[in-house]
DNA sequence: CAGCTTCTTGCAATCGCGTGCAAAATTCGC
DNA sequence: GCGAATTTTGCACGCGATTGCAAGAAGCTG
């Protein structure tokens, strides 16, 4: 362990020749300290390397400062970007992030919410799994706040944003017929996670409103390979797809890659494809990818914003929950646009 | 603010009827508790859903189980991924991670040191960026940790973890050698990381070494769009090299699709690519990118291990600097094998 | 300079927890 | 059943900060 120690607030206002309240009061803003105290104070504190110890701050205040990240598949381009933006924009909001990786297990986001609750977390942001409805009540009652980040979930108190993935699968489902797409495909993977199966049923929906019928297949994870495996099954049909939209943009890459190379089919003259999520690699000359980009800079926002609210969510109705919709990025992965 | 609060272990106490610190040794391995007086407040505990303070368990013990990551372009596949393990190995030795997003800005990692220092963070791992030698004082002198990966530091004190570059470099102008490679180039980015300024020198030497010739471009960030311009500068040099070594694999991503695309070329007979990394894209079937892995895992393990050592870095000498080697991921980029 | 208001400042209590110390309770040996 | 050894338990203090309160300093008016 460490023999020598952080440097106190106690060790300032000596140093300085003022009371430990003073040194307090000069990093409080708003506090009422004169202007040469303060100047005294912040000499000393510079000399002695001195930082306010903010778990003793969060201990009086009831209020740490941390944000709890709850996320599984970090390494996931789409994963990594949202996390990219929530943690900037909370640095922005002098909060700060507490990262908890997930696995499927079960009880794993349980675990997490108890770790922020350990921390007493002024908020957890859930962006994989969906806790149990006593982890949530306990949260609401200990004053840390929920967000639940495109997660199914009823319960008032959490707020809950969503992105419009019915919407957008209808959309794909035009810009497939209006390419003249007649068979069209869904390629899904076993996830079942609430926002693949509205994206599903959205685009399905819209088809058969086209007088289209969709196939659907689903697979393993939402990765890369899964996408291959699915274009295996779908397109040795009989009667092959002409379009295939795609859950995930990792199942669209790996789905055209498997295309090109294993059934050299061109994209998108014999083959449609569009995808979701928008991760760089759909911007990338080997896809250029038509897909949607979920708005994670506004969903941050939203979250971010609703942090420095006074509508905790214990009041039993909690916030209204907020849906977006996701902008269709034009690439040329289906024809036409 | 929230109007009920977490409940703390006063409130167990009362409730099991027992005095406060009973709870507190249940909840501390190694305390002396009866087996009943424990069995009574865990009830108690679980009843009203009592979790231990973190906050003022690490005033306390003058440890806060925190450990900051600092790093930068967190959204990019190799830093999400070296995140990931870091997280994950983090949680099972049962600490917590704190993420820091920096920028290229000055003092950026020294705001973010700061910010470890508050929180009382038992460690930083710092991932991308050098902090100022004063702010590496600071942290030592106050008994937190530091880490540096690939980073070029001299100092000692922190534990320093890094890869052997020039080794790859070496083994990357060998391979090519031995594929009949003539005209080597380097395609690197403008900026200068020790790792990539080590990657470059070890697989110039090398070359040199072989009687190869290599031409050198430098240009942008280390991402796809960059690897995509070095590849316009480096094919329509009048002697057009047949083998490039990207920097990293982003780099080599946008090269290769630029050398295909506008320039028709084929991988690997009508030109030999390697990469470094081993992100996720490089397996993909449009790459099949010949790269180096960097050893995430082990780094992490080496950061965390030296986390539980007592071996802490103040008493001036500091732990032996780490080198670990990359791991060559043969693909189909390079001819042979 | 008296009398008043307005700022500053120090004292002391508080947050939730860990832990040394001594008293109380239990166990043990015979 | 009694004294000694061993647990178990409670008290009280400290960790490093914030903040209400009251006293002291300074400024203003006439």
């Amino acid at each position: 362990m460490a023999s020598k120690l952080f440097v106190s607030a106690q060790e300032v206002a000596h140093r300085a020749g003022v009371s430990r309240s003073a040194v307090s009061r000069t990093f409080t803003p708003g506090a009422s300290v004169s202007a040469e105290t303060r100047q005294r104070v912040l000499k000393a504190a510079e000399e002695l390397g001195y930082h306010v110890n903010h778990l003793a701050r969060g201990l009086m205040r009831n209020e740490s400062g941390i944000v709890c990240l709850i996320v599984s598949d970090v390494a996931t381009p789409y994963r990594a970007a949202v996390l990219r933006e929530l943690t900037l924009q909370l640095q922005n909001a002098g909060k700060v992030a507490m990262l908890i990786n997930t696995d499927r297990s079960d009880g794993s986001v349980d675990r997490a919410l108890h770790q922020a609750i350990r921390y007493r977390a002024d908020a957890s942001v859930i962006l994989s799994g969906l806790p149990d409805k006593s982890i949530v009540q306990l949260c609401l009652r200990s004053g840390q706040r929920l967000v639940l980040i495109n997660r199914d979930d009823d319960q008032p108190g959490p707020l809950r944003i969503n992105v419009d993935d019915a919407d957008a699968g209808s959309r794909v489902a035009t810009a497939f017929a209006r390419a003249g797409c007649r068979r069209l495909a869904f390629a899904n993977s076993l996830a079942g996670t609430p926002s693949l199966v509205r994206r599903e049923k959205g685009f399905v929906a819209a088809a058969a409103a086209l007088g289209l019928e969709v196939v659907v297949e689903r697979y393993g994870a939402t990765g890369y390979e899964a996408g291959q495996v699915l274009a295996q099954r779908l397109l040795t049909r009989s009667e092959r797809p002409d379009a295939v939209f795609c859950a995930t943009d990792l199942l669209a890459c790996g789905f055209m890659d498997a295309a090109r190379r294993q059934f050299g089919l061109a994209v998108p003259s014999q083959l449609c494809v569009a995808g979701f999520d928008n991760i760089e690699q759909a911007s990338w000359l080997s896809y250029e990818l038509t897909t949607f980009a979920q708005p994670v800079d506004r969903i941050a926002k939203y979250a971010i914003d609703w942090l420095g609210t006074d509508d905790s969510g214990e009041d039993g109705v909690g916030p209204e929950p907020i849906t977006l919709t996701a902008e269709l990025i034009w690439r040329s992965s289906i024809r036409g646009g």
